[in-house]
DNA sequence: ATTATGAATATTGAATACAAAATACATGAT
DNA sequence: ATCATGTATTTTGTATTCAATATTCATAAT
């Protein structure tokens, strides 16, 4: 049995560990988009002063889950059709980054391992096995996104998709858009074992804008 | 003369004045890279209390102006060449996508107005006046974000070039850098008055491109 | 001289206290 | 009844206080 010498007692600020609570309640919804965040209440909920808490709606502002209004208080930011619509054509051109440096950055492995998960989600999709399909497919996002090798590439994109979960939330997809992400993710594959950049960032691209526009079409039917 | 009615009284919060004092600090210099960040001066230099300092401190961290560390407050991230080299495809990627939807969504007003500009800019460059020149290249670059109709893509280019400004403090050009330079404003003008935004897409990119390989050439010379 | 050790000091984190503003409510006028 | 006006309550913004942690500095040991 062997000692990690690096770990250290972690002791985090509790507005650290505020901001990741109040995210996830924003993301799951129990705090509700347009609704006021109520600064006692959670006080109270969490056992914690004001003053950690309000340096945690600082932040979740600045990550844009907030919007503040002066004397106002904060309340959560309602994502509208037009928050999709323009968060798209970021989120493509990110990915298509990735994609990109990753065709020159990854290792031999790591190619390897992609085409394992790939193949490994391509079974979850014969199974119609939705939940483990998606699992996979986070995980070859987040497999891409290191094999580009860019910190502040993964921060910013980190920063918009949490943003965006919170409508993404395990949605059934009809079988011919399911039968289409699979299929790109092999394509992805091959750009990939091909180090074909551009191409891998083309298909990177199209993939999101696809699964968007996926999204618009279930959610915010009403909106139309 | 007309009275606007939509005016209202500005009683900004402190810790809004704050962020925005502190960041220009940053910019500037007046607080150095790798400086610890220190909060009794600047409360005692604002006049404020710890409090708003503190949450402003929080918001600078979210915008990665600074790092905290537990007990330790908050010290100014340093640039390195790493942060640009990272920094480079994102951004350029972003100026392609306000490019592709500003070639979608500009006025004809609005065309006529770049095309303005840049004339006025390349008189900037015949005169071999770099300030002036500098002043319309953030207005030409403000216009086309402003034309893509995206502010989450305005916001989050924002971020980043506010994060980077910081070592583009009106760099000398080379003389054959800045002609390349004003060539590649006239073909975006000519791009956009074909609608072309693939095209556009292509310079803004090479363009964004260009500018940071001048500037990792300039600065950082000693981390090569 | 150099390295430990511990006390004094300064800085940070969090809670509380106070002031200003917004909201809710009650009363009275039309 | 509806609307206005003024008062009470709540919420927000900021300052202050207290506790925990880190840093500095002096002293002592090797």
């Amino acid at each position: 049995m062997s000692l990690d010498l690096t770990e250290t007692i972690s002791r985090r600020p509790l507005h650290h560990e505020l901001v990741d609570r109040l995210r996830d309640m924003i993301i799951e919804g129990t705090l509700e988009p347009g609704q006021k965040v109520p600064e006692k209440m959670l006080c109270e909920r969490f056992g914690v002063s004001r003053t950690p808490l309000r340096e945690a709606v600082k932040i979740l502002a600045a990550e844009g889950f907030v919007r503040l209004t002066p004397n106002r208080g904060a309340s959560v930011v309602k994502l509208t059709l037009k928050d999709f619509e323009e968060a798209l054509p970021i989120m493509g051109a990110l990915d298509a980054v990735a994609g990109e440096l990753a065709c020159k950055n990854a290792t031999e492995e790591e190619i390897a391992e992609l085409a394992d998960l790939t193949d490994r989600m391509a079974e979850r999709f014969e199974a119609q096995d939705l939940a483990g399909y998606y699992k996979l497919n986070a995980r070859i996002h987040e497999l891409i996104m290191a094999m580009a090798r860019n910190p502040t590439l993964t921060e910013t994109t980190r920063v918009l998709s949490e943003r965006m979960r919170r409508a993404r939330y395990e949605l059934a997809m009809a079988p011919a858009r399911w039968t289409q992400a699979v299929d790109e993710h092999q394509d992805m594959v091959q750009a990939l074992k091909r180090r074909d950049g551009v191409r891998l960032g083309r298909i990177m691209r199209a993939h999101v804008t696809h699964k968007l526009q996926d999204l618009q079409a279930h959610l915010f039917a009403d909106e139309r």
